[in-house]
DNA sequence: GACACGTGGCC
DNA sequence: TGGCCAAGTGT
């Protein structure tokens, strides 16, 4: 291990990206970035962080606020429970912690949505402990570097590759290079004050910019000439891991409904696919229903007409949807509601939180019409 | 252990 | 384009 720390800590003090929670030691700001990073990329969230910092400052100010404004925030950063357990935890830590928030692993393991890797991280990170993440990046790093084939769902290779992160974070406090000291760039002083959080970052960055999923930029790598894959040519083959295969397209119809200034909006169900957000109604469909009779079944027969409008593609996780919209023409009659359906103004289509897909047809309504 | 959970970027 | 991947967690 100590022929790789030392190394790897020299080149973060040269080449740490510049992110906006990296010049913060707040733990409340460390935690929020590192929820918004779970299975998101960098570039996505940095504004989400900037924007949430300055909405919810601390702890008090997210414990404060109601869900709505929260999930408001996090429109289009996907993997919405994150969002609520954000929130659940803030309110938890205001009631039991006065708002503190706990310096022990164990405690900030069992918030609401912090797992191990994100309580590793926040313990390193904030609190200067040993105790080490694995994530993707780091997976993929230290499967090349060690050259292992396991498969990496296997709970085997997650043993290992914990133990080895455990190893290499333990051992950043005595290998910190000495020159480093000297230094007074933020970024090697980043290094100097908190080896620990310095090396798991440094690891992830490593896999983010460097170690990359395919053509590895090996020449750049503080570790080339140690790394075993590299050096038997199959960098590029690790790390192996299994994926479910996608689905088949499925096709959904959606309908803009819109009557004296209002448009017609439906709540998603607690318990489902992004619960609680807000869409345009509209059914799953087979490949030849027509969509004016589906209309008329969920709206009644106030639908007069449906006109295609325009045609979407979204992925949840392995599902892919086909999303059709069509623009109702209504006459006289009254609709028909369907359940969790509401007439809303120009003002609560911007407000509310919609999935991604149904923002962009909001936004597109919300361009092209004036009134 | 397997699966569900969102979205955007890349080639 | 479609498949792969991304600073994971909860059930």
């Amino acid at each position: 291990m100590e022929t790789l720390v030392s190394p790897l800590l020299t080149w973060f003090a040269d080449h740490a990206r510049d992110l906006p929670w990296r010049h913060t030691r707040d733990p409340y700001a460390i935690w929020v970035s590192e929820v918004m990073l779970q299975q998101t990329q960098v570039a996505t969230v940095v504004p989400y962080w900037e924007r949430w910092m300055r909405t919810f400052p601390d702890v008090a100010a997210l414990a404060r606020a109601p869900l709505e404004r929260v999930l408001k925030l996090w429109e289009g950063l996907g993997y919405y429970t994150r969002a609520r357990n954000l929130h659940r935890a803030a309110r938890l830590l205001y009631r039991e912690h006065g708002g503190q928030f706990p310096r022990d692993f164990e405690s900030v393991r069992a918030l609401p949505g912090v797992g191990r890797y994100t309580a590793g991280a926040i313990c390193s990170l904030a609190f200067h402990q040993p105790t080490p993440v694995l994530d993707g990046n780091v997976a993929r790093v230290l499967t090349r570097v060690f050259d292992l084939h396991l498969p990496l769902h296997r709970a085997g290779t997650q043993r290992r590759l914990w133990a080895l992160a455990e190893a290499l974070v333990g051992a950043a406090p005595e290998q910190v290079p000495p020159g480093l000291r000297r230094r007074r760039s933020w970024r090697a002083r980043r290094v100097a004050e908190n080896p620990c959080g310095a090396l798991n970052e440094a690891l992830m960055e490593l896999g983010a910019s460097v170690c990359t999923p395919r053509q590895p930029r090996c020449p750049d790598c503080p570790w080339a000439d140690r790394c075993r894959a590299r050096a038997r040519g199959r960098a590029h083959l690790l790390p192996r891991r299994r994926r479910p295969a996608m689905a088949a397209p499925r096709r959904v119809l959606a309908w803009v409904c819109e009557r004296r200034g209002r448009v017609l909006l439906r709540r998603r169900p607690a318990g489902g696919v992004n619960a609680g957000l807000w869409e345009f109604p509209g059914v799953p469909a087979a490949a030849r229903t027509p969509p004016l009779r589906a209309a008329r079944a969920a709206l009644g027969t106030a639908v007069q007409r449906v006109d295609p409008w325009l045609t979407t593609r979204y992925t949840i996780t392995q599902h892919r949807y086909r999303l059709e919209v069509y623009r109702v023409e209504l006459n006289g009659r009254p609709v028909t509601l369907p359940t969790g359906c509401r007439w809303v103004g120009r003002g609560a289509l911007e407000r509310l939180t919609l999935t991604a897909a149904h923002r962009r047809v909001a936004d597109l309504l919300l361009a092209g019409e004036p009134a």
